[in-house]
Order: structure tokens, then C-alpha cells, then sequence
DNA sequence: TAGTTGACCGGAA
DNA sequence: ATTCCGGCCAACT
């Protein structure tokens, strides 16, 4: 368990409902501004509930994917929080 | 140990 | 505006 990572997850665990953050700013805020890819990683590697990697979202605005096989689950579970487009 | 891949990003065509 | 290409980090083979 490197710092990185458990800095990635206390970020996303914190992320309030009905807020979003992209892959960039978790990486930012973990520490690393230019690990927003290891992020994605770590996320489809943790299937932890605790962690709500549904709220990352791409830069793009762009949903991106998700584990479970569902990415329009992701979308769907966001937009019932609130998250607009 | 080295090479390839991916829930990505930003700039260029 | 959309599509392509290179670059970066961690994990996997």
C-alpha cells in the first residue's frame, strides 16, 4: 500500500454526494498531478464500496468507465445524485 | 528485469 | 467540432 494509493482513496472516499471529481484532480489532490492515469487503475482494481469511484469522473466531462461491467450504470447512479450531464 | 496495457489528458491535425 | 498521437504512472505478464 504506497501513500499514493491510500491518498487516492481517502480523496474519492471523501467526495460529497451530488459532487464530482476527474481522475486529474484526485491525482492532484493525492499528490500527484501527473498520475491521473495510475488513478483509473487503482479504481478498477478496488471494489470497495466504501470507495464511490462512480464520483471520478474524465476531464472531458466524459463519464469513462466503470467496473461491475456497467458504465451507464455509472451515469445513471450520478445522475440520480444530481450530477447533471 | 523489461515490455505491454489501461476506468486518462492535452495538444495537434 | 471531432479524431489522432504522444506522454505519463501503476499494475500485469
Amino acid at each position: 500500500m504506497t501513500e499514493f494509493q491510500q491518498k487516492v482513496y481517502e480523496v474519492v472516499r471523501g467526495i460529497k454526494k451530488g459532487s464530482v471529481m476527474t481522475y486529474k484532480e484526485v491525482a492532484i489532490a493525492a499528490g500527484h498531478p501527473n498520475a491521473f492515469r495510475a488513478v483509473g487503475s487503482l479504481m478498477k482494481q478496488n471494489y470497495d464500496r466504501e470507495i464511490p469511484c462512480h464520483r471520478v469522473i474524465r476531464s472531458d466531462d466524459k463519464v469513462g468507465e466503470y467496473n461491475r461491467g456497467g458504465s451507464e450504470r455509472k451515469a445513471e447512479m450520478l445522475r440520480e445524485e444530481g450530477f447533471r450531464r
